[in-house]
DNA sequence: CATGAATTGTTATATTATAACATTGTTTTT
DNA sequence: AAAAACAATGTTATAATATAACAATTCATG
């Protein structure tokens, strides 16, 4: 663990990693009250690394689109990227991001939503997989799960067609559960 | 059920009708065998009836639209499509295109996979439903399922986070059963 | 510091999709 | 049947998403 990083980080990092087989909720909906800089700050952490471990190099132009990936719990367009990087960077091309984002997907550290063409931070970076999302069709942030149960019943009616899976999307629509609560109150 | 359709597509029309709540299949792998016609001359049938009872109007065009969608058990792109109506038609813009699929797909006719931006006829178009797809990674073929089991699990999981569902994406990339087999011969 | 490999820059273009308004076609009303 | 109202399609332009191909730079390593 690097220095420089605090406590609550460091307590969340482990408790993520305990709870990687147990917990199925790998990215969960976060209370409007939460420390943000602390999951960009984890998500960091966790990505350098993974980068240090596979022999990967995690640049400042990979971390910084990381961060702007990370800067809330909101997908991210690949073009918003891109205009950030042009008014921080001067130069900067949409095949830099593409690039970049593609480098972050394959070592897991972001997943594309496919039914919105924008990425998210992975909030278990460690393990492959591909991910269930829950998308608040209200507030549009993004939960992810990684349900066991789910990929292996999936797994059993594939097989029952005699087909073989080696990749799922699941993108879930609906309401979380502080939108539903807010609507609750207004009505 | 109109004249002049043979009794193969009749019975198959029945037989699919009784299974709707039966079987979860609802868009199988066929064999390189069967015959497609079939399949095209029951999916516009369905359409028409559908079409009538819903007050819609099932027009030329959007019956050439959705017979192109049909042309194969492959995913279709808009813009192929858009070049087959030019070669027939004259007349045609990405918009001619995009509208009728869109009428397509929320009349129930015709569902977009998401992860290829391409699109497929649906097998049981009776049922709203948002459909659980297997695509083949080698013949490109896509089946489609709408299993209660799944969407039920789904909903159970997503509402341990509180989530409510009111719909779901789901994209099974793998190898079907006729592309496993021929993979096991060649080997 | 030379070399090769990885990364990033640059230019151009492909692919997917929608906005906005004009025209045509079809019912419905009169 | 004419007019009004509405639905469908045509048309032009452009937005949004993504990749190809090649040049320049950076970086680890000998």
């Amino acid at each position: 663990m690097p220095h420089g990083i605090s406590d609550s980080i460091r307590d969340s990092f482990i408790k993520q990693k305990k709870r990687v087989h147990k917990n199925t909720v790998i990215r969960p909906f976060k209370a409007a009250s939460h420390r943000h800089q602390d999951c960009l700050d984890a998500a960091i952490v966790m990505a350098r690394r993974l980068c240090d471990a596979s022999g990967q190099r995690f640049t400042r132009l990979r971390q910084r689109v990381l961060e702007l990936v990370w800067r809330s719990h909101e997908p991210v367009k690949a073009y918003d990227i891109l205009e950030e990087l042009r008014d921080e960077h001067g130069a900067a091309a949409p095949p830099t991001v593409y690039r970049v984002l593609d480098f972050l997907r394959a070592q897991g550290l972001v997943h594309k939503i496919e039914s919105l063409n924008a990425y998210v931070g992975c909030g278990d970076p460690g393990a492959a997989h591909s991910g269930q999302f829950l998308i608040c069709r209200d507030c549009a942030r993004v939960a992810e799960m990684d349900d066991p149960e789910l990929r292996a019943l999936l797994r059993k009616k594939a097989a029952r067609l005699g087909f073989e899976v080696d990749g799922q999307i699941i993108e879930i629509n609906g309401r979380c559960h502080e939108c539903l609560q807010q609507k609750g109150e207004t009505q």
